[in-house]
DNA sequence: AATCAAATTAACCGGTTCGGTCAGCGACTC
DNA sequence: GAGTCGCTGACCGAACCGGTTAATTTGATT
């Protein structure tokens, strides 16, 4: 790619960036047209041709922008790192939140590219992406006050039912056409509080 | 279209309509193939082309497929009826399995066509689904023995909870590329008897 | 085996779309 | 006014797509 894409403005960035988390999150590689994002980003066809070689490297650039970005974003998040499970989840969120205001379609973007398989990309997006998978599930459950709960509770059942109910608020928000960050974030609150008054003591 | 078609074996229709629901579900109206479809199906576009006369109609007729398979599903599990909440989210669990298993991908499409914007088909869309979208969310809640449950829990929450991890959970057996849907049943009972021991007295 | 109708397809057509190229335009500098 | 830089409109060949048509296969009947 050129290197010329650098010194542009980051504000231009951000919208070719984001036009094409877009249209590669609503259409299949092979079936999200190039000129779609420079329609979308406010520049010509060819303008985008001049800065990434072709459409190949645009979807490759923006593979890896998405690692860098969640990187970034993650390490300002792992600050205030906190020992509460409840806590956790919501600094998740929010973090969550932070990116989609930013990105708004970089999640439902990579997970589509997790799920391409035409050939002319496929080995680069599980070279990228590969990595990442793994490192889901695992995360916490490790070492919390077991003291703080309420006894009797099944832990391991709590903490999928937590994480069900997230990826499903997450999912119900996905499918909206514009979301309400912020209203997102007060709602996952109220149900956090919830939990905690069921399952702490 | 043509009447040829319901002359058709069962499992022939059968596997018309789930190579156009599958098509439909992971492109836009627009960049849908018909001759995927065909193809998906085991016959040749022509034939298609022969049943249905054009893609519109396939379209549309895929569409009124979904209520009228989600109207007979719902009808048989209607027998049942159980006053308890959690039955009621069990029952309907088993229902959606049902469905999924006869029809991966009719969810999905569902959800793709509720979001079509193409000037085609966008009214017929509104027409066909509309009445569908506003009995979401009622349909419970209404009268439930309160009694049964502990003292004060907010069972506005209680019931979000639990309505949020339901799609979660559904969410996650979409993205896998085979579904065990006895297993996920019985993931599903475990956690419904989680929140029986969680909720009831 | 010959016939005929129904089921099914291969081949084709006109139009559109798409990735990618290239000549050149306007603005700004020296 | 020559040269550079950021940028675009117009264009190209190839592929694709919805839909048609003529032809072929199939299967039952005589």
């Amino acid at each position: 790619m050129n290197e010329k894409f650098y010194t542009l403005p980051e504000e231009k960035q951000n919208r070719i960036i984001n036009a094409g988390f877009r249209v590669f999150s609503q259409n299949s590689y092979k079936k999200s047209p190039v000129n779609e994002i420079a329609l979308e980003a406010g520049i010509s066809k060819s303008l985008l041709f001049f800065y990434f070689k072709n459409k190949k490297e645009l979807y490759i650039f923006l593979l890896k922008k998405v690692e860098e970005i969640t990187r970034k974003t993650l390490m300002e998040a792992a600050v205030n790192k906190c020992d509460d499970i409840f806590d956790m989840m919501y600094q998740g969120l929010l973090t969550k939140a932070k990116m989609m205001k930013a990105y708004p379609d970089m999640s439902n973007f990579s997970i589509k590219a997790y799920y391409e398989k035409d050939p002319d990309v496929v080995n680069e997006v599980r070279e990228i992406i590969a990595p990442y998978t793994e490192m889901k599930t695992n995360a916490s459950v490790a070492n919390i006050d077991i003291s703080k709960f309420k006894e009797g509770i099944d832990l391991r059942l709590m903490y999928q039912d937590m994480y069900l109910a997230s990826e499903g608020y997450m999912w119900r928000m996905q499918q909206m056409d514009n979301i309400d960050v912020d209203k997102m974030i007060k709602d996952y609150k109220e149900i956090i509080d919830f939990w905690k008054s069921l399952y702490l003591k």
